[in-house]
RNA sequence: GCUCGGAUGGUGGAAUUGGUAGACACGUUGGACUUAAAAUCCAAUGACCAUUGCGGUCGUGCGGGUUCAAGUCCCGCUCCGAGUACCA
């Protein structure tokens, strides 16, 4: 019987279905001692309507192994899969077509559903979610209003429930909290804030809240009237219609995520992630130490604050600059200036905050007139803008120090600013010097003249304390994250406004869903899309929403336009998985549930999620833990990036409608046009009728051949995307070779973590291996393994290979497992070993590579029932001792010949039988050796 | 620009702590079987030189360095990829 993968693969994949094979179970479904728990996750996707190529399946084949391992020795494994089903394709989507996106987004399941199925993955899909199902999001709206119910104690370094705040308000008033706020709050005293109104006191919590209403900036087209994400904005203009984009402030939900800036640090410690990822956090969150200097203005009641890691230079400032954006440039630029100023802030404007970082070598800026005074020595400061400076960062103003700074440096010589020297002995003519190690000495300097960085550091800030003009300050990169989006596909704000001030709707009213609208894009004043529903209004007696027309701002008010961010359903997700379908309706999941699985133990996905998804779900797990709802505040214990997959595209030579073979010399300019993948084989020859039949429009072109009359295209590795027509569909895959090959060929490709070329050409290789496998276990047709107890020879095969396929499942290096299991088919098919002793294990040491073709073998080996969980071979190491070692002998490093000797000599004795040996003597032609290294069992290396 | 990765034969990659560079595959070439093809099996395959055999030189992106010994460690570059806060 030949190896019949299809009929293997359907027949297992049923099978596996019917018994619900991969349910995890939860605590209380044990009788007796419960097994131990173990969380795999991947990355869930979003249903995009491309379906998936072979490179989605990566992360999910290596994770389906590391689960199916885990099974095998004895744990309870959730592995689970969903949809992050909210975004913004889906609604591109419904705004071109006008298909509902919740329509297009079944589809698109459906469709991830059938390719994921095909590759006999183990997941438990009892446990599906999908953050665009309002069971789901209802879960997502009442953690926002966790957030909105709460405040971070700075002291404590812990979020808690604002009515424990309002009480300390109602005794204390807010000077003795201390709290993360809005740098603008006012303080208060417990009479002041008996005194304010309810509106008032809603104002001023804002400004605690951890989700609360700013003004930020988003990135404004006026011409669609929408706000755009920055992948939608292409060279400054939109990519749908090239329309200039502008900056603008919007009133924006944000979420206080700058309040765990120190936690997601320290957090990190602990981790089993790679540091790299950790190191990428670490610098995103950038922390940094250093002291805050408030400025003066002249001739103004404003002052300006800037933070600065170098007090020690305080004597150098010499001018300060504002970010274009900030605050008091409009109130402080004096009339001569004004028209410059107005000028430059409307082309900062224009620039996208990423261009403005990029962009070092171009000097912009204007002085805007005028002056602040120095905290020390009151001499004027002139005021500039430029647009280097970021609003979001810091103050949005820094306090420039030319000779310390490179940046500062180059300003001020850009515009003759004078560069005043604190530095013994520096020459800063040329560049800034902006070493900061205590060799350097501060000099014109007052009381720190003579001092080295680290001490002058403490005692300017001490000297700015004492003046009050400043203090120690610990600044953080990270910003709080905006969090509405002027979307319809996402989740609704459970959120309407009286008086303008928001409110929460009660949380045993959720879900809010999403209203139906006629169209998806903006309203025509600029609202968002939610702003086109009729029924979008909440009435507070009755607590539902109701038509629009009702609003009478008394008990029935508007809700909230906006909609919530792709990385809102997706910071949480994990929690869910750990409760049953059935049990889902009261909580996120069961405290039974959670404090049995606790949060992921391996988790799998891209590396492009660094510092958004992977810092936001730290973040909510860190408050949800807080707020007693999470046992752990951590979302993943370990976690591995997966690298990705690249496409080989095709390219044809054009000229006019004439297209030539790679190999043909053309003179002319051509240009290089992408052609199908599927119509190119292997040796890189395109068959020009396919071609033809796919795309009608090469239909009348002429193809010039080469010599041996084949058209040949030339490759380059790209991107794997539809649009370069180089996407591989793993359903083809599993159509011609079958899953089992698919899924080791993925890993055979290369190590997880690097991105790497797919090339379906090698395919052949692996599914070789497997007819191999398949052979080793029949003869001809019949099943047939014996009961004699196998050769040492055979016994060492297998134990080589569990040893060394273990240890490459603990590390993640499931590239070279593939390549040990082909070495042991191929000594075993040497050996001709046909004996159960090894077989038998082998067939389970492969079951979470190719479990399909495991389970059969398991079957014809006499079993019944699924291979998943029998325990996994244990390694012996008495079957690999050697008594032998070839050693390689070199001379100056370099190997010459090799010497098989006893493991039992000694140094000496090596040394003696080696030099003893005619080749020695042939390389050391009549030299004697000054030296002669021998590490036993290694090496043996003769200098001289 | 900044942050984090990566670079080894014609191709994907291996070499886990500094110790035989190129495991395992793909591809290519030659051979066996066959009327033929497919499938399967066997052999060769880093480059260059030598060749009757022995053998030799070079070689892990580039330039230096440390070491008995460097793909691996250190310093300085080049190129490519990812992220850069509203793609997910």
């Amino acid at each position: 019987m030949a190896y019949d993968f299809k009929a293997i693969e359907h027949k297992w994949q049923t099978y596996w279905a019917k018994n619900q094979t991969f349910k995890a179970k939860q605590p209380q479904d044990f009788i007796g001692e419960p097994k131990p728990p173990f969380y795999v996750l991947d990355m869930f996707p979003y249903p995009s309507g491309a379906g998936l190529h072979v490179g989605h399946p990566l992360g999910y084949i290596a994770s389906d192994i590391y689960a199916r391992y885990k099974r095998h020795t004895g744990y309870n494994v959730l592995h689970p899969q969903g949809y992050d089903s909210f975004g913004l394709p889906a609604e591109q989507y419904a705004i071109q077509t006008g298909q509902h996106p919740a329509k297009t987004t079944e589809t698109n399941i459906k469709r991830y559903r059938e390719q994921l199925d095909k590759i006999g993955f183990s997941f438990d899909w009892s446990r599906e979610v999908r953050t665009s199902d309002p069971q789901y999001y209802k879960w997502t709206q009442w953690i926002f209003i966790q957030l909105f119910e709460s405040w971070y104690d700075e002291a404590a370094q812990k979020s808690k429930p604002i009515s424990e705040l309002i009480s300390t308000f109602e005794t204390q008033g807010n000077s003795e909290v201390k709290a993360i706020c809005d740098e603008a709050t006012p303080s208060f005293s417990a009479e002041d804030w008996k005194d304010f109104s309810n509106d008032d006191k809603e104002r001023l919590l804002l400004n605690y809240r951890l989700t609360y209403l700013a003004e930020t900036e988003v990135n404004w087209c006026p011409a669609l009237g929408t706000v755009l994400a920055n992948d939608e904005i292409v060279n400054g203009v939109s990519e749908r219609g090239g329309h200039p984009v502008l900056r603008k402030k919007m009133k924006q939900w944000s979420m206080r995520i700058s309040a765990f800036a120190e936690r997601l640090l320290s957090g990190l410690e602990d981790l089993d992630w790679s540091e790299s990822l950790k190191e990428t956090q670490r610098n995103w969150i950038g922390k940094s130490v250093g002291a805050l200097v408030k400025f003066k203005i002249q001739n103004s009641t404003f002052g300006i604050s800037a933070f600065t890691t170098r007090p020690d230079t305080i004597y150098g400032v010499s001018f300060v600059t504002l970010a274009p954006e900030h605050e008091l440039v409009s109130q402080i630029t004096t009339p001569e200036q004004r028209k410059e100023v107005e000028a430059y802030i409307k082309a900062a404007a224009k620039r996208s905050e990423r261009d403005r970082m990029a962009d070092v070598k171009t000097i912009s800026g204007v002085f805007t007139g005028a002056y602040a005074e120095h905290p020390l020595t009151q001499e004027p400061i002139p005021i500039w803008i430029g647009d280097y400076v970021l609003a979001g960062y810091g103050t949005g103003a820094v306090m420039a120090v030319p000779c310390g700074d490179q940046r500062d440096h180059d300003f001020a010589k850009h515009f003759g600013v004078p560069i005043p020297n604190v530095f013994e002995g520096i020459d800063i003519s040329e560049e800034a010097h902006t070493d900061k190690s205590n060799a350097t000495k501060i000099a014109n300097s007052e009381f720190l003249n003579g001092l080295g960085v680290l001490e002058a550091i403490p005692k300017a800030i001490e000297a700015l304390a004492d003046k009050g003009v400043g203090e120690k300050k610990i600044n953080y990169r990270l910003r709080d994250a905006v969090f509405s989006r002027q979307r319809y596909w996402g989740e609704p704000f459970p959120v309407y406004y009286v008086n303008g001030l928001p409110k929460m709707i009660a949380e045993q009213h959720l879900p809010l869903e999403l209203p139906e609208v006629e169209k998806y894009l903006p309203t025509e004043d600029g609202a968002p899309p939610l702003g086109r529903a009729n029924e979008w209004a909440w009435d507070t007696e009755a607590s539902q929403v109701v038509s629009n027309d009702k609003i009478d701002h008394k008990t029935i008010f508007p809700l909230e336009l906006n909609t919530m961010p792709g990385w809102a359903g997706s910071s949480w997700y994990l929690f869910r998985y750990m409760e049953e379908q059935n049990n889902r309706d009261q909580h996120i999941a069961s405290d039974e549930a959670l404090n049995y699985w606790n949060n992921v133990d391996l988790y799998i996905g891209g590396s492009e999620h660094a510092t958004g998804h992977l810092l936001y779900s730290r973040f909510w797990t860190k408050f949800l833990n807080d707020r007693g709802v999470l046992p752990e505040d951590e979302p993943f214990k370990k976690l591995i990036n997966q690298g990705m997959i690249l496409g080989e595209s095709a390219f044809v030579k054009r000229i006019g409608n004439t297209y030539y073979s790679e190999d043909v010399k053309v003179d002319d300019d051509y240009q290089k046009i992408h052609v199908d993948v599927s119509v190119v084989d292997t040796s890189n020859k395109l068959d020009i009728e396919a071609l033809k039949l796919l795309k009608p429009e090469f239909k009348d072109a002429d193809f010039i051949l080469n010599e041996k009359g084949e058209f040949i295209v030339s490759r380059e590795v790209e991107k794997m995307s539809k649009s370069k027509f180089n996407v591989v569909n793993p359903d083809d895959v599993c159509e011609e070779y079958g899953a089992d090959s698919l899924r080791l060929y993925e890993m055979f490709l290369g190590p997880i973590e690097q991105a790497k070329p797919w090339n379906t050409a090698g395919l052949s290789g692996v599914h070789n291996f497997l007819k191999k496998l398949w052979k080793l276990y029949h003869n001809g047709d019949q099943f047939e393994v014996t009961e004699d107890s196998a050769s040492k020879e055979s016994l060492k095969t297998l134990h080589k290979t569990i040893k060394k396929v273990t240890q490459d499942i603990e590390d993640f290096s499931f590239n070279t497992s593939v390549s040990t299991f082909m070495i042991c088919v191929n000594e075993l098919i040497q050996q001709k070993c046909k004996s159960r002793e090894v077989l038998e294990p082998l067939a389970i040491l492969i079951s979470p590579y190719a479990p399909h073709i495991a389970e059969e073998l398991w079957e014809g080996l006499g079993y019944s029932g699924s291979i998943s969980e029998v325990a996994y071979p244990i390694f012996d190491e008495q079957y690999l001792k050697e008594d032998a070692k070839t050693y390689p002998i070199s001379f100056n490093g370099k190997m010459r010949f090799t010497m098989d000797l006893s493991l039992e000599l000694s140094k000496d004795e090596i040394e003696e039988v080696v030099m003893a040996d005619e080749r020695t003597q042939k390389q050391l032609d009549g030299r004697t050796p000054k030296k002669v290294i021998i590490v036993p069992g290694k090496i043996v290396n003769i200098v001289g």
